[in-house]
Parts: C-alpha cells; structure tokens; sequence
DNA sequence: GATGAATGAGATTTCATTCAT
DNA sequence: GATGAATGAAATCTCATTCAT
C-alpha cells in the first residue's frame, strides 16, 4: 500500500527516487507552461508518461506534497548553480552582483524551474507553512548577507530585511516578465538589476 | 435575464451598479483573504450576503468578467489615492519617492485591494490578454516616468523599462509580505523602497 | 398580478394580445434557428426586444404555455395557406398533391414555421398530451381523406393510418432537410413527393 | 485521468470497453425513455447503476462524445441485424422491401435504440457536424441503392435523392408513432411502408 | 510496486420562475 | 401592465484521492 510519503527522505528504492525525480521533472514543467492552477495530476502525469494519476498519488501524499518537492528540487538546482558562483567571490559586493547575475542566468540555464518556482509559491495554501518558512529562509540569507556587509563597512545602513524583500521582488519580477515575453533580452535585465542594488547599497561618500 | 456583462459599461440601473460593486467589494475581500483559487463563487456570494452563486452568474459574464472588474475596481482606487499625492510634487525624483510611498501607503488605507490585485494578477488565465495589457501599460507609465527623468538631467542614464520592473517587483514584494505578516511596519519598508530607488536613478557625481 | 395565462382563450385587451403575437413570433424564430434546447427565455426575449424574461412568464404560463402557443401559431398559419388550395381542387387525389405541394411551399412562404413546428413536436414534454392529441387530429384529417378517397374509389385498399404516417413522415423528412440545407431546391422535393404519394394510392392497372 | 476519449477508437481495456457498453446501453434506454432533454448525466448513470455522473465523464470526453458512442452503437445494431437480411436478397425491388421490413422489425427486437437514435439526431447540437455527416451518409447509401435500380431498369426514373428523404421520413415517422403508442402493431406498418414504396419505385407500365 | 477504475465533492453556468415596485 | 432583480435547482465537467487487483 505504500503509505504515502511525506516530504521528509525515508527510506526509498533507487526506482522509487528516479519515478519521484521523473514527476517532479514533469510538474515543473507543466507548472511553468499552464500555471499552478491548471497543473493537475491529470496533466502532470501525461507529461510524465505516466498512465494514471495514481501514481502520482502513490508516490506524494498529496498535491502539497508534491509541491513541496518540486520547491525542493528547484531550490536545489539553485543552489547548486548559483552558490558556487557567488562563493567565488570575495567582497559582499561582488558576491551581490553574483547573486543577481546568476539567479537571471538560472533563466537561461532552467527555463522552467524559476517560473515553476514562482507559481507554487504564489498558490501556496493555507497550511502549508513549512513552505512559506524555506521562503522566508531563503529571504533571511539575504537579510545576513546585507548585514554581514554593512557590519563590514561595504554597505551603507539600511534595513537589510526592507532591502532583501526589494532585492526578491525585483528578480522575480523579471522572471515573471520573462514568462510574458519569452524572447525577452535577460542578460540587460541582469545587469541593471547589479547595477541598481550596488548603488542601493553601496557605502555612500 | 441580463444576459452577460462585459466590462465594458453599458447602460445600467443605479440598483445594479450597487449589486455590482457589492459583488466586486466582496470578491476583493474573499480574494485577498484566502488567495484567488479558493475564491469560489460560492464563498464570494456568502461574503456579498447573497444567497446563491446565480447571482453572480447574472451580474458578471464569468469568472473572468468578473476578475477584471475587480482589477478595474482596484485600480480606480489606487489611482484615486496615489494621483494627487504624485502629481503634487514637481521633479521626477520626488515624484518617483511619492509614488511608492503612496503606493505603500494604499496598503494601510485599503488592505486588501492591493493583495486582490496581485492575487489576481498572478493568476491571470490563457485568453485575458487584455487583463495582460491593462498591467503592460501601468508598466509603461512608470517607463515613461523614467525617461522624462533622464532627458529632464534627473536621473542617470539606466534601462527605463528594467528600472520599471525592479520598482515594481519591489513594491509588489512588500504587498505580498504584508500579507503573510500583518502586522508589518509598512512604512520602514515604504521610507527604505524610496531611499533605494532614489539611489538607483540619481545622476551620479 | 396578472395569475398567468392559459392557452385557453381568456378575456384579453389588445396590447395583451399584440404583445403575445409578438413573443410567438420571436420564439418560433428562435426555435428554427437555435433549435429547441437552446430556445431559453433569455433568448427569445431578446429576439422579442424585451428586456427580460419576466415579461414572458407574465403574458404565458410557462414553457409549455409559450409552446402551445406557437404550435397553435404556426397551425393556424399553415392551415389559412393549405386550407384554400386544398379545397379548391375535387379529386381526392388532386387534393392530395394540393396538400403536399403547398405543405412544402409553406416552407418558402414562412421559413421558419415548420421548422419550429418539427422542433415542438419533437421535444414534447411527458405530461402535454393536449399538444400530442392536437398533432394526432391532423393525422387524423389525413386519415380521413384517405379513408374518403378509399370509399369513392379513387384510392386503392390501403392501411390508411400507415399511409397517413408515412405521408407525414415524408413531408416532415423534407423541412428537416431544407434546414440542414438552407438553399435546397424545395419544388422538386414538392413534386416528387407527389409523384410517390399518387403512385401509392391511386387504384392499380 | 483517463482523460478525454474520443469516438474514434484508442487503446481501451476490456474492462473500460465493457464499462462503455454498460453506459452506452443505459444511455439508450434513459433516452428512448425520457427523451433526448431530460437524458442527463444523473439518469443515466443511475439507471446504469454507477454512483455518481464523474464516471461518465471519465469514460466520455461531454455529452457529445456519449452521443456519438450511442449513434455508433444503434447504428452497428442495425446493420449486423439489417444487413444480412438485406443482402439475403437479389433485385433491387426486393432488397427495398426487405430494407424497410427489417428495419421496422428492429424496433421490436430493440425497442429503444431507433427511437434513441431519433431522438439524437434530432438534437443534434451546432458543431456536431461529423453525426450529421454520419447521418448523410445512411442517406446517401439508400441514393445509391435507388440509382443502382434505376440503371438496372428496375426502378423508374426518379430524384433518387428525394425518395431517399421520403423513406427515411417515412420509418422515422413510424418508430415516432410507435414512442407515443407502444402496443402499436408494427408489422402493418412494415408491410404497407414497404408496399408504398414499392408503388413508388417499381418501372410503370 | 504499479495500474486502471471509481468516487464524490465542488466548480461554473444556465434556466424558468417569482416578486416587489 | 410592465420591469428589473433575485432565486434556487439542475446540469456538465474537473479534480484529487482511494482501492482492488
């Protein structure tokens, strides 16, 4: 029977893992297309090759289950893409651009993982408040950040949690803009989004 | 009968333009309180006091007559608000300052229309493309802001429409915090929006 | 209040009456042209140009009120056009083809009668058996006449209920097709309609 | 999910096709006793015995795809049960009359599925045009059966296309007779039509 | 482990009808 | 006499979930 799988890693088949991967490949890329609201199982599990919803419930507890793990999957590609990138650098200020610079490049790289991202997060139901707190993880690294730079005397004083909602909103505003307008030039955006929070932040003379 | 509405005024009785603000009042407030997809019918017509889902059915020719309806309702306020306290002022730089603290401002006055409007927006179906249009020229105004601030010498020379995106998203994050911490200081993040874009767009030295 | 009507005759002014003659009129064009599943209220007030539904329901008892009414409508259209040319001719069997010829012609003089007459008939609710027994006389009629040119003669022994059904049938067969195909030449059908239906009666050798 | 099934046929389980039969068989029934409009989802599968309308849905993609299947359905019945006879028989003359007897005695083998049939098609809602063209092509195929006589000298000469229209009228007329009188005496019926029709065809002398 | 089938709740929409004015 | 507004039932369809095999 299975009893069905919450979010935490238990014990799981090598089979088992790769179906999961395979319908969370599948749901991101459904979500990103149609938009939470019309990813249904229905849906996610023809673009998944799969020949029933069933499965899909065999394998999450739920849809918020499933959401889940795709929040975790695209967290995970992001990490894995931009922390490097960003551990490279050395000043807050460089690893401030970094950061900008390769959360667009994510765009480029993953096209639907971002949106995906957006939309579960945008549709996140009531109750589902271990999703919205790995948000607000993500938003306090970028709090600690700012601070450890402003600690350090690169940034200027501001409110670092004001400047780390201003930061998130910006950067999936053009994600959001680039689902309206797939052909969109990301890189330009990238580039004045850096430029936009150095000078937002820079130590003022 | 009433047939269908579009969002187009037509001719209608003073009774029915009551219902219908009635309606869109309530959808306002089902909407920002438990997220566009929980925003049934049903519940919007238990919050109008209205005693069956027909009744939105015979006022509004669908859900998404009645969504732009909401976003036209919406925005009639915010520019209501927000106009004056702009036009008010003279140079871009002030102008720019006015616009995001009344915009935050808004949130206080009306708590649940700007939420509303960024459920809904988020959430906007395949085939609303004039919905789409409506938010793609608020963008505009704020594109042409910007470049009559630069050729005015106000402000640097930056991407007009990349600025616009950012100062959007930023605001559109601050609503959408709001609404998961209520009892957010809004003004801090209203005064540190302002400080940030102020030192994004001025000439530098 | 105005306690409905009846499709029995009452004492009615004239508007009343003019306002009846109306709404049959846009309702038998509502049913040829949409069929009768899509003929609602709603609809055919609007083809009435009435504001609503409403005054529908005040001048007929219901639905079925509103159907007795065009039935009794286009009755009393096609009998003051068939009646004289039928009666004008002497044989049995002239009148026959009198019958079917201006039956079919009907179909040019008034195109959407019979169509709204076949999609009543067609659709008649359990429980208007008035209206079944009305469609049954003019079967009857037909039953007689055979009957009649039987006695005097100049028809053939046959089944004179089976021939009337067929006749009806073919007929009926007719202004189906000519409303699946608008632009159909409808006086051969006539003619050859005749041709079969004086071939089956008339006295054999 | 299962998704949408079209008329057309897919890979289906035995359990599914059986399934399918079982509503397509209630549905017949449901419709040749309460008529095309009151033929709702809900009677059909009550008299199906399923519990709820969603497993018609599930097995049919609307209302549309469940009447195409019950077309196809009456359709297969007549011809497995007509086509034999019909061909069981040499000249033209013959064939018409065992065309027209064994589909009169059709309606006592299966009482309900001609009257179903009628029903459907003469709902047949806007859009449906492939069943119109199904029914066309019955239509069609009686044209070429009267042309195939008449080139053989067995007919006389007349607009096949006209008679093909009266004799179609003509049965239906008799299977609608026989809805609203159930303990009518069909075989008359059969003989006289078949009669009628021959009188109509046969090379004058 | 996996599948197809079944379920039942819930959504939007349409409709005929009634009622207060 | 007439109108607009309101009503509530019913219809189709979709969905996440469960279950037997």
């Amino acid at each position: 029977m299975r009893a069905n799988s919450s979010s935490a890693k238990q014990g799981r088949t090598v089979t088992e893992e790769a179906r999961r991967a395979q319908i969370v490949a599948a749901a991101i890329e459904v979500i990103a297309d149609l938009g939470y609201q019309k990813a249904s199982f229905a849906k996610i599990a023809q673009a998944a090759g799969l020949s029933s919803t069933g499965m899909i419930s065999y394998h999450f507890a739920g849809k918020d289950d499933l959401m889940r793990a795709v929040m975790a999957e695209v967290l995970r590609v992001a990490e894995a893409y931009m922390g490097p990138r960003i551990t490279a650098r050395e000043t807050p200020s460089e690893r401030l651009r970094a950061y900008i610079e390769s959360n667009v490049e994510l765009l480029t790289e993953y096209p639907k993982h971002l949106p995906a991202l957006i939309e579960v997060a945008g549709n996140l139901a009531a109750g589902m408040d271990d999703l919205g707190r790995s948000m607000d993880e993500t938003l306090n690294l970028h709090v600690r950040l700012f601070e450890a730079g402003q600690e350090a005397g690169h940034f200027r004083r501001f409110d670092a949690r004001a400047m780390a909602v201003a930061l998130r909103g910006a950067i999936d505003a053009v994600v959001t803009r680039s689902m309206r307008e797939p052909g969109m030039d990301v890189a330009t955006y990238a580039r004045e989004l850096a430029d936009i929070f150095d000078l937002a932040t820079r130590t003022e003379k």
